[in-house]
RNA sequence: GGAGAGGUGGCCGAGUGGUUGAAGGCGCUGCUCUCGAAAAGCAGUAUAUCGGAAACGGUAUCGAGGGUUCGAAUCCCUCCCUCUCCGCCA
């Protein structure tokens, strides 16, 4: 949520920036339905007052009956009066959660993803052979089974069997070091000319469903059309592991020489993909189940920024040292999501489908989330503040299984091992 | 799923209708004492919001929401959560 303070003060801004961002904000509405409130306020807390001091009095005795009238008809003041305003919170917090975060100044104008800016792009090697794509390459069922899949659990579910398996927690090994190695961290820091702690992170396994509230608290993939919902509980299966990730500090206030908080979290994430039905229907491009390795970073305002530069910076080594293609976005105002002031995209080469694809995000939420989630740290003068949350993929599953079968594979076919990868596979070759 | 107990400040814990925003202890901060430390003593130590330059004052908050009452941490209702026992289970 973005603090209302700040549209008071900037509501040429809020309008502008939200239309850049495509939505439509009633800047006018919000400051006449506070003006409101704040004009309501002191009236019922005086009347409160009076409420009190009246009763206050017969600590030792008892009140007459006219004193006892008075006192309900306070009370009966106080509860309409708060009637009203409670009435009035209501309608205000419906349009403010609507209002996008603001994008920072270095964030491209936009109107689609098409108007995402490449600041950085690897060309794949040419081939000298017709690449296939994955599902080819996955040849019959001993990769990726997805016909039983279906008749098991229906459509965009899979089978992921024999080496790609074998793959994926090599992956996860891989990173596990890396990210928990401080050096590693120090050194990134240092070649991306960063100022901020060295700090690893720290492994979690977050919970796999969240209660409404929570679920509503991203702000970002809390829609019915993205997300499974529970029949007979009030639960929601994470769509990544920001949904419960983001909000583990909600309503705390914590100790400032805890930041930054660096969360490397694994979690299966289910999406429905309502709406993208004959989209990706091939192979396991778009699946409505997927693990996914994804950073959370909680960090005071100040080192924001750098922390999101950060995880950019994890997000390219470890494409890199794959050795896949690749082309990192600057996401353009409209493309960057509502709870976003800035996020980056990796699209990794797909040789067999001959085009960039994306397989990586990360954003950055400044204090947006943390406002509605009352996450603050105490300062050293003793005040506290919201924290910035920052959100990152290291690698999306089914996904970047995919890019590697279709970038390691030769001419007859197979797949290769990635070299950074032998190690945690015991020196396969092949997959 | 069945039965029972309980949710109070950073932590422990008192408090069953009236100066209780909340005793006491621990922790933390400052001061005194000390060469220094410990110990001891003294003082301070929740959050949000409004007013105020500030001092300070108002209001709200004792799991959440609603109700009873002149007055609620205390009584009633609903929900959430935790714990114990039974059942089930990786």
């Amino acid at each position: 949520m973005i603090d209302i303070q700040f549209i008071r003060d900037n509501k040429d801004l809020v309008k502008e920036k939200s239309e850049q961002k495509g939505y439509q904000v009633d800047v006018d509405r919000i400051i006449n339905l506070d003006d409101q409130i704040r004009s309501k306020i002191p009236a019922m807390e005086e009347v409160l007052k009076q409420r009190n001091q009246l009763a206050s009095q017969f600590s030792n005795s008892t009140p007459s009956q006219e004193q006892i009238e008075q006192g309900r008809s306070l009370k009966d003041q106080a509860s309409s009066m708060e009637t009203e305003l409670s009435e009035l919170k209501k309608q205000l917090n419906v349009i403010l959660l609507g209002v996008p975060n603001m994008p920072l100044s270095m964030v491209p104008l936009g109107l689609s993803e098409d108007d995402n800016q490449v600041i950085k792009k690897i060309e794949p090697n040419q081939l000298n052979f017709e690449a296939k794509n994955h599902w080819e390459l996955a040849e019959e069922d001993s990769l990726i089974d997805k016909t039983r899949a279906t008749k098991v659990a229906g459509s965009r579910f899979v089978y992921l069997k024999g080496g790609l398996v074998r793959l994926q927690f090599a992956i996860i090994n891989w990173v596990m070091d890396k990210l928990t190695d401080e050096e590693f961290i120090k050194q990134l820091i240092a070649e991306n000319n960063l100022s901020i702690s060295s700090k690893p992170f720290v492994p979690v396994l977050p919970p796999g469903i969240v209660n409404t509230s929570s679920y509503h608290a991203t702000t970002r993939l809390d829609a019915e059309e993205v997300t499974y919902k529970l029949a007979d509980d009030d639960m929601w299966m994470n769509a990544s592991a920001e949904h419960s990730l983001c909000n583990m500090y909600q309503n705390e206030i914590l100790p400032e020489k805890q930041l930054p908080i660096r969360y490397l979290g694994y979690a299966t994430s289910y999406r429905r993909e309502a709406g993208s039905y004959g989209k990706d229907t091939e192979g396991i491009i778009r699946l409505h189940q997927f693990d996914k390795l994804e950073m959370e970073v909680f960090s005071s305002p100040e080192t924001g920024l750098e922390e999101h530069k950060l995880m950019v910076a994890i997000e390219e080594y470890f494409v890199n040292a794959l050795n896949l293609p690749y082309q990192l976005l600057e996401k353009c105002t409209a493309d960057i999501g509502k709870p976003n002031a800035k996020g980056m995209d990796i699209e990794v080469w797909f040789p067999g489908q001959k085009k960039y694809r994306e397989t990586h995000s990360a954003d950055y939420m400044t204090d947006y989330q943390a406002r509605s989630l009352k996450t603050r740290y105490r300062k050293s003068d003793n005040t506290t503040e919201l924290v910035h949350t920052n959100d990152a993929t290291v690698f999306a599953f089914s996904r970047i299984l995919a890019a590697i079968m279709e970038n390691y594979q030769n001419e007859e076919g197979e797949i290769l091992v990635p070299d950074v990868l032998k190690n945690y596979l015991g020196g396969m070759e092949k997959i």
